[in-house]
DNA sequence: TACTGGATTCACT
DNA sequence: GTGAATCCAGTAA
């Protein structure tokens, strides 16, 4: 099983980032389904507005994650995209499809929707730290194509595309505008 | 060196 | 709906 290649990358944060809706992200033994996604480029609100010393990565990569810690406590976890503009993809909610045990414990919570319904919450569900900073997409911490992964692992058990009882809404944003792109619950 | 604000979350009312 | 928690990066002096 391979993970999406760098090359898939290449595209600009907009046009990608309902590109990884459906993708599975999958990190150790934990995995789940992008289902919120949000496209950081030219935006006064994106770090890749004014490209930092932290920012740089966004300019100088893509197919990175890009990992940064806000608020205090919560971590923020990005795919880098299109090197050469300052541009990437935030990783918004997924639906958690396996190590959903281990989500709960990192989480400390039994509620399956309120695992990784939130950036921080993904990132502390799947253990996602400053660690993976700067690192390539891919080995331990990789994003697949749900139709490949469901050849292989996921068809197998039954599970891909089943919510876990997680409802979470299908949509992805644009510089901070939701747009509808699926069907599950769709409300803005 | 000191200060400010933040791509969030959660508990409490 | 509101406010606290919390600490790092960026910026100004």
């Amino acid at each position: 099983m391979k993970s999406l290649p760098q090359k898939w990358f290449e595209g600009d944060a907009v046009t990608l980032a309902p590109k990884l809706l459906g993708k599975v992200v999958k990190k150790g033994s934990c995995s789940g389904i992008i289902v919120e996604t949000e496209a950081y480029a030219n935006d006064p609100a994106s770090h890749a507005y004014k490209v930092t010393k932290r920012s740089l990565p966004m300019l100088e990569t893509h197919g990175h994650w890009y990992v940064y810690f806000t608020y205090g406590m919560h971590w923020c976890a990005n795919v880098t995209t299109n090197k050469g503009t300052a541009g990437a993809v935030l990783i918004r909610a997924v639906e958690p499809v396996e190590g959903i045990d281990v989500m709960k414990r990192r989480r400390k919570t039994d509620a399956a929707r309120n695992l990784c319904n939130g950036p921080a919450k993904f990132c502390q569900a799947f253990g996602v730290t400053g660690h993976e900073n700067v690192r390539p997409v891919g080995g331990d911490f990789a994003i697949y194509d749900a139709a490949e992964i469901a050849k292989n692992d996921i068809a197998t058990s039954g599970r891909i595309g089943i919510s876990q009882g997680v409802e979470l809404p299908w949509r992805f944003y644009i510089k901070g505008n939701p747009f509808v792109s699926g069907k599950k619950n769709a409300s803005v």
